[in-house]
DNA sequence: ATCCAAAACTTGACTTTGTCTAAAATTCAT
DNA sequence: ATGAATTTTAGACAAAGTCAAGTTTTGGAT
């Protein structure tokens, strides 16, 4: 039911008092569609849903989406910003530091981890971001192969 | 006692098979004067002690040392890449979502955060990063002024 | 229904951060 | 001292994102 979904989506945008554009149900879907996808990835399938958009307005309508709360954005080291739909659900991710491919993780103790500092300099902290960094299975394979070949051990994100 | 700091450092560089080069103990140096510093920044400081360097050995000693393990690359979103000489002690990082400034922080619980998690999807793990998001009290001060006068409410990095 | 001010979008130049390549210089084991 | 391998330099290039000015769209008020 991509309709229903797209009211829901405008409705979500009116009740953060967001003017509803084409864009930016377009991007609200894009993101949806593909949790943890890059700027450039959502464009393309925003592209393929209403033709054209121009890579500001994907940039705006991603900046306006985020500062509003209706997705999150992340930044995994030499990684582009990557945007997802599920929100103020405390869920955190696993990243492969070779091809960049990011999992959903929920913590095991199921509350938001160490949100308690030893010494908070004063900060009024809102958030605990929590990135678990490691080889993914196809990579591990790869690593492998490459270190076999005596191949240089650093590998780059695409 | 500069000199043994960097004496100290070129046995660390050994230590790890490197070449000892005066761009290196100079980058190496910087990022113990600066913990949390850009390559920008770095790269001023350097300047300041060595006269003259090229960007790229800039990076290319920043990526080096960090691929050794003699410093640590941290990324937060919206910021560029931040380097510190402070490794393996599992500290973790409080930084501002206004300005930027990045402060060192344990976890109460001493030990690694949230290293079990409840699905690894085969990744092989070896690192859980923490960054907690705030406003330092700086920007808690020039936000309420900011408010005030019904500005834009979203900051960017410097 | 129409109008209008504010918000959003487009376009294209620009900035920042970082990487590639080839040539020159340096390091260090012999 | 010598020479092979590693580093550094210089300058072009690339990716990711931002700025600014002008145009279009939205949604509330007539």
């Amino acid at each position: 039911m991509p309709s229903s979904q797209s009211a829901n989506h405008a409705n979500l945008l009116r009740l953060h008092g967001l003017h509803v554009t084409a864009q930016r149900l377009a991007v609200l879907g894009a993101v949806s569609e593909m949790p943890h996808g890059t700027a450039d990835e959502i464009q393309e399938l925003v592209r393929a849903e209403i033709g054209t958009i121009s890579r500001q307005a994907v940039y705006d309508a991603l900046g306006t989406l985020a500062d509003n709360g209706l997705i999150r954005r992340i930044q995994p080291a030499r990684s582009p910003a990557r945007f997802e739909d599920r929100v103020d659900d405390n869920h955190h991710h696993i990243v492969c530091r070779d091809c960049g491919l990011t999992m959903d993780v929920d913590c095991k103790a199921g509350a938001r981890p160490c949100l308690d500092v030893t010494e908070n300099f004063g900060f009024a902290i809102d958030e605990a971001e929590v990135i678990y960094w490691g080889l993914c299975p196809a990579c591990q394979k790869s690593e492998k192969t490459v270190l076999s070949k005596s191949n240089p051990s650093l590998p780059s994100l695409p």
